[in-house]
RNA sequence: GGCGACAUGGCCAAGCGGUAAGGCAGUGGUUUGCAAAACCAUUAUUCGCCGGUUCAAAUCCGGCUGUCGCCUCCA
């Protein structure tokens, strides 16, 4: 039984799909005018884990992640300039090449921290029609009208207004300054469509509709990719906690005014994170990329680690210290496997091992099934390292044993996708030094024997000694 | 001003009414030619503060404080 927490209700809730156990998730993709940095990965990092978990718990998961390359303005709903032309007016180049270039950039990284491939990224710029159809819907319905600069959501037709985020009419009034200087009903009416005049006269990226040329508003992307690939009722949506307000708010409004149907059951929200104690900001210079932690010694899959090992509605602080921790608990992970999977002996305490692998999954499914608890799944896992490393020390784990506490590990590693289980090619040269250390230090040349290890250590690889001259070697991770 | 979230050891982080998980770092020890890895021991009478409920509270209730996000305000 999943409990998930929901921010429509501001409760914890039983996680239950609309259909069986087929789930339809979407989650808010990246706007695709510069680097995605590490707090973007965070929230599809938790859409990630929440969509291995609800498969490994038996459910079939449709996820749909878009790719916005138009339309989203630098400042609120409606005002401001369109962050892909602006990135294109900054560096000179067509709005559409620095999409794509960002976009391949973003997919590369997704996929050096193991997030895996959505069933659809679906762009913005491909579903102009299916917005505009939504746009002419939401009018013939009286949800939305024209001013001379573009077509506007009217909130206050739609009842449910300020549901998700608190936001509600009546409290939006509070202390709320009039906008007389355009055309809107209400200062909190929404852009579905701009029209080419103005400031956007000149927008790159335009499109034919029935209102004149133009180019679509930032919301109504969602609302429209989501009802193309998974209906007009979907049961997970997720996003950082920044989108809660405007950006779903005003998704709830035209998805429900358009279709008459409860459009999200589950609103998740990932919390954002700091950086060294610093709120992440542009000012601070303290934003990361993924190139950025590789450039400081780390691998995509640490930050995967360190980000997961924090639940995702906690307050993570993200320090250089954490990225070696997370590091450091890989490795000993990495080691434990290696051992294990070494062992030819047979077993002596198999009832014990068995017992302790099966409360130790009890535990970890308890853990996650708790709103994806993280940080106790965790626990779990190094629980049962420890003990296990205990056994392999007083060599009283035997093949069988080590198969069951190996199978878990690998599970475990399924939802959580920290560990490359891949055996690391080791190059013959490297093995070719392994060998000469060990004849020198059988020799007691313990100079040569150090100075080969260190050799070896800088071609990225790390030598351990074991009892009668053996060694295991491990890649650098 | 509005809505919401969070506050646990040097750092990260569990705990969901029964007397403080786990990881990292530190210290001492075992092992080792030396390392590394691993193991053993050790590190919060205490969970932001103040009240209340209870036989029992980090856990429930009320109030306060602090931090953060969004909105607003201000520019």
């Amino acid at each position: 039984m999943i409990k998930l927490y929901n921010t429509y209700t501001n409760k914890l809730e039983v996680f239950k799909p609309i259909n069986g156990k087929e789930v339809k998730m979407y989650n808010c993709g990246p706007t695709v005018y510069s680097y995605a940095h590490i707090g973007n990965f965070s929230s599809y990092l938790m859409a990630d884990l929440l969509r291995r978990y609800l498969e490994y718990s038996g459910y079939k998961v449709k996820q749909v992640k878009n790719i916005t390359d138009v339309g989203h303005l630098v400042a609120d709903a409606d005002d401001g300039e369109d962050k892909m032309e602006k990135a294109a007016r900054e560096q000179k180049k067509d709005p559409y090449v620095i999409a794509r270039f960002y976009e391949k950039v973003y997919i590369e990284d997704e996929n050096k921290m193991n997030i895996l491939e959505p069933f659809i990224r679906p762009r913005a710029t491909e579903h102009i029609n299916e917005m505009i159809h939504m746009i002419e819907v939401l009018m013939k319905k009286g949800y939305a009208y024209e001013t001379e600069d573009g077509i506007y959501f009217d909130i206050t037709k739609f009842k449910d207004y300020g549901k998700l985020s608190g936001n509600t009419l009546d409290k939006l009034h509070i202390g709320a300054r009039v906008e007389i200087n355009d055309k809107k009903k209400h200062p909190y009416d929404f852009a579905l469509w701009k029209k080419l005049v103005f400031n956007n006269k000149y927008h790159i990226m335009k499109w034919d509709s029935p209102w004149g040329e133009g180019f679509p508003g930032w919301h109504i992307e969602c609302s429209a990719m989501a009802r193309k690939y998974l209906g007009d009722r979907i049961d997970i949506h997720t996003g950082g906690e920044d989108n809660i307000f405007p950006h779903h708010e005003c998704e709830i409004a035209q998805s429900e005014a358009y279709s008459s149907k409860k459009y999200v059951n589950f609103w998740i929200h990932k919390r954002w994170f700091f950086v060294e104690g610093k709120k992440m900001s542009k000012s601070l210079g303290n934003i990361y990329t993924i190139k950025d932690i590789e450039d400081m010694g780390y691998s995509a899959l640490d930050l995967r680690y360190l980000l997961l090992s924090a639940h995702y509605r906690a307050k993570l602080n993200f320090t250089k210290k954490g990225l070696t921790d997370a590091k450091n608990n890989r490795k000993k992970l990495l080691t434990l496997i290696n051992e294990l999977e070494s062992i030819t002996k047979k077993d002596t305490n198999l009832d014990i091992i068995k017992t302790m692998v099966k409360l130790a999954k009890k535990r970890f499914i308890e853990s996650m099934d708790n709103d994806l608890n993280t940080s106790a799944a965790l626990a779990v896992v190094f629980d049962l390292a420890k003990k296990i490393n205990k056994f392999l020390k007083e060599n009283t784990i035997g093949i069988e044993g080590a198969n069951l506490v190996l199978s878990l590990i690998k599970e475990f590693n399924s939802i959580f996708g920290v560990l490359d289980l891949n055996k690391a090619h080791i190059p013959a040269n490297i093995i070719l030094l392994a060998e000469e250390r060990k004849q020198s230090k059988i020799n007691k040349d313990f100079k040569q024997s150090d100075d080969i290890r260190a050799q070896i250590l800088k071609e990225g690889y790390e030598l351990r000694d074991k009892p009668n001259n053996e060694y295991d070697i491990y890649p650098v991770l």
